[in-house]
Order: structure tokens, then sequence, then C-alpha cells
DNA sequence: CGTGAGGTTGAAACCACTCAAGAAGGGTGG
DNA sequence: CCACCCTTCTTGAGTGGTTTCAACCTCACG
């Protein structure tokens, strides 16, 4: 309830230093709210934004029906974010990524409408959703770049909506991979290589299949040579592959990305 | 189609004058862009804002990959949205109706992401967005409202996704129904009886289903004596037994606030 | 070295899909 | 006005992909 407005401490404050504070030399620059602003708007932006302490594996950045104050960006690890439907019952609706915001959808309400939980050690910027506009009023160039965020977000929204409803479990999988590389290798990861955060009941979830279909068609992957997996580390072995399964997803994705030299080596 | 940067004709202007022409006087006003704003800021608005001739059934707004100029609000009548996902198959995504704002998704890439076509006649008013965000840039509360307004859409989303997760077809259709008369109760037609504007494979694509499934459990629904329904003409019948096939959403809508443990993970 | 959470694998059941045929409008031209 | 066609919808039968139920495995951790 409380912890949004929270001050950090000085510990937290030296323990954070190593990371760069401003946002300016944030190795995330380019994916978060300043991509495409001034250094002069993203001094303003910055006074803002403060660096939450980091959640622990499991904790809760907030929960629905908390009241909405802060957006958030992850910087790193992953948060999974879940809609509560049946009492005893959530369907998980994404994973966050560094780089990456989230709290957008209660800003309609003013109330989280979801619950989000790091899935890692992650660490996040809250931004006063409230100074945030205020500062967009003074800065048009975040104002577009809010909008811009949340529009790319409603289009992932879309494509995900799209697996969801034509596609068979093994192509959801895929494809759920695939695009998990895509964006790890974006905010600066190796995409080849790298440890589901997840677990694979979290997968079914996302993908609206149950626990066990997750986890037999990932031995199903492995075996047909796309992926190597071993509990939760995975490569990709062969990309080519992936994509093909996965429907070829490449001309879906707007983002312009050099597509992916299918080979193995 | 190009027609975005079109002039109205005068003949249309006319033709149209018997709507309100002025947002003011919108019907709408209180689910649109102009909800709570002044007088004098839905003048700037009205400014910019312009109708365009009615679209006959199956006339196609606008096309995926064509350039982004403008925003619609939907007047009367309803649009589907749809994404393509592999070539000559397409994904529905959404029915929009009197007073929703669709073309959101292609803020990110100033082109559009999706398919917009009639399926009824229907007049829609056109926002030029560049000028809709010079417009916000000195009216902060349109700012804030445009945000609000995609807020709510990605809300939308995210319920829309849970319902393809986890419910199954019965309840896809039965949510589907309750929310669609919700919607037109708000815009001021009844909710309690309706023509389905959208056909039983829009539906079934909707909902990630199959066509004959939607009909079949169309009539299982009347014959449950939750609905009456001939070809297109729908009739709630009783609303309880409606929302208790949907999983009780409304207790989803505005669940109070429990305050629950941090995630045992 | 037990314990438990997370993951894998197997067998059976079921829901929704596919294929297929037929019914019911709505429109069009004669 | 009727015959015809075409689209849309309904209904049936059989199939299959996924789920469910259940047992077992494996590793991390106290």
């Amino acid at each position: 309830m409380d912890g949004d407005g929270e001050r950090l401490d000085d510990e937290s404050v030296i323990d954070l230093g190593r990371l760069s504070r401003s946002c300016q030399d944030c190795s995330l620059r380019g994916l978060c709210l300043p991509d495409g602003l001034e250094a002069a708007d993203i001094e303003m932006l910055e006074r803002v934004v403060h660096q939450r302490l980091p959640l622990d594996r499991g904790e809760e950045l907030f929960r629905a029906e908390e009241e909405f104050v802060n957006l958030y960006v992850v910087r790193s690890g992953t948060i999974r974010t879940t809609q509560p439907t049946a009492p005893g019952d959530e369907q998980v609706i994404g994973f966050h990524l560094p780089g990456e915001l989230l709290g957008l959808d209660a800003i309609s309400t003013g109330r989280h409408q979801c619950n989000a939980l790091a899935l890692d050690r992650t660490s996040v910027c809250a931004i006063p959703f409230n100074q945030l506009e205020q500062v967009a009023v003074r800065v048009p160039a975040l104002q577009q770049q809010l909008l811009r965020i949340i529009s790319r977000e409603m289009v992932e929204d879309h494509n995900h909506l799209a697996a969801l409803g034509r596609r068979s479990a093994h192509e959801r999988l895929a494809l759920f991979l695939y695009s998990l590389s895509e964006r790890l290798e974006r905010s600066g990861h190796g995409g080849d290589q790298f440890s589901l955060s997840m677990s694979r009941a979290d997968i079914a979830s996302y993908l609206g299949l149950a626990l066990e279909t997750v986890s037999r068609l990932m031995t199903r992957l492995a075996d047909e040579g796309v992926i190597a997996i071993d509990r939760r580390r995975l490569r990709i072995v062969d990309h080519g592959l992936l994509a093909e399964a996965a429907g070829n997803p490449s001309r879906r994705d707007c983002a312009p990305l050099r597509s992916g030299r299918t080979g193995s080596y």
C-alpha cells in the first residue's frame, strides 16, 4: 500500500549509485521514455524519475485495485503482470523486460488493473504519473513519446490476441520464444541463449494453454532441433526453424529489425 | 482507399448538417474525447474534427500499412478492425461502437496496423492526429483525456486476452454478448434488444472459435432461456443468467480491494 | 537426507474443430 | 411475382488437439 512514495534510504542510493542514475547515461535510453528527446527535455524528465529499491524474486510491485501513483520502467529483471479473473485465479497478461513500461492500463481508472510481480531480482524506475503529465505539458516531445509507447504496447497486445485466437499450441510457444528472444536482444542481452525467468505455469497461462502442454511442446521443440532446453536455461539452436514454427512472424513485426541470420553456428 | 485528406463537398455537409455538427451538442460527448473538457477547450478540439461521408456496409475506412493520418470516432454504426495474420487470413481484433475511438494502434509506427471496415452504414468523425497533438499541447485536459481513452482500450484488450486464455467457448460467447449489450446501452441504444451487425464468422474470429461453434452455442444460449435470437436480431431474455454464463463479469469490474499477502511464489 | 516446488511423461476423456449437407433469407433478373 | 442463386447460418457426425488426472522425476535447500 505504501511504498509508492517511499524515500530511498542512503544505503540503497549508494547501492544503486553504481548503476547509471540519470536517464542520459542509461543503457536503456533508446527503448524508454527519453527516446527522441533533447538533452534539456531529458533533464526535466529525470527530475521526476526515481529508482526503487530492487525487488526480490516473488515480491509484488503493485496489486490490482491499488491506487495508481507511478508508472514503472523495468531496468533489469522481469515483471509479470496478471489480471485477476475468478477469485483465486489469475491470467498472465504480459512479461515486462528491461526498457519496458508498465502500469499504463491504470491511467483510465486511477487504480491498477493488474498485479505486478517480480520474477527475478528486479530493479525499476518509478515515475509519478501526475508529475509526468505536468512535464509532458511543457515537453510536447515527451507527450508524443508516451503516446507512441502506449500505442506500441497496444500493437503487441493485438498480436498476442491474434496468436491466442488462431494459432496452435505449438505455434504459440514458438512465437513466444521467438519474441522473447527478440526483446531480450533489443534490451542488450544476448538473444540466443538466456534463462527463462517465468515458470511453465506462467508461460501456460500467458499462452492460454495447460502447464503440461507447454512442457510437452518444449521438449518437442528441443527434439525438432529448434531449441535446447535444460530446466529454465534455453538456447535457440536454429533461428530459422524457430521463425518457421512461429509462422514467420517477421513480417508482422513493426520494428524493421535486421532479420536474423538463420544460420546455425 | 485514400480519402483521408478529402474535402467534404457541399452536398455532404448539408446532408450531415442534420446531425449535430459540433462536439458540444453531440450525444456521444460524454463517451468521446470532449469528456471532462471545458467548453472553450472543446471549441479548440472541434476546429480540427471533421465528419466523413458515411460509409456503406462493407466499405473500408482504412487498411493496414496505410499511412496514419486520422484517428476516428464512430458516430453511428459499427467498425470492425482486423489484423492480417497469414496472407489471406485475418483475425478480428475488435468491434467499434458509437463513441469509441479507433486508429490508436497506428500512433507507434505512423502506419495503420489493422484493417477497418464498416459492418453497417456507419458515420465517423475524423481527427487529424498531428493537429490533435498540437491542440493537446495547449490543452492539457485533452492530453489527459486521450491517455485515459487509450488506457481504457488497453484494459479492454486485457480483459479480452483473459477471456481467450482461460474461458470456455460458452463463457466467451456469453461474455461477448454481455459486454456488447453494455456498450450499446452506454452509447444510447437499448441494451436489451439489438441487431448484431457482425456475422457469425466475425464473432468466431473475435472469440477464437470456429464459426459453427458460435452458431451452436448461440442456439444453446437460446435454449437455456438466456437470449432469444432470430438470425441477427437478438434479445436478452435474462440478464442474470447471461451474467452468470459470462462468469459474473461485473465483479471483476468494480471488485473491492482485497489486500492480499505478498505473493507466495 | 528428507522435503517440496517445479517439471516431465503417460493414458484417457473431452471440448471444440473439421468436413459435409441442408435450411433460410435476400437479392436479382426474367 | 416467381425462380434462381448466393451468402449466411444451422445441424450432424466423426476426428483430433488439448486438457485432465495421475504418477514420477529432479533439483535446490534446509
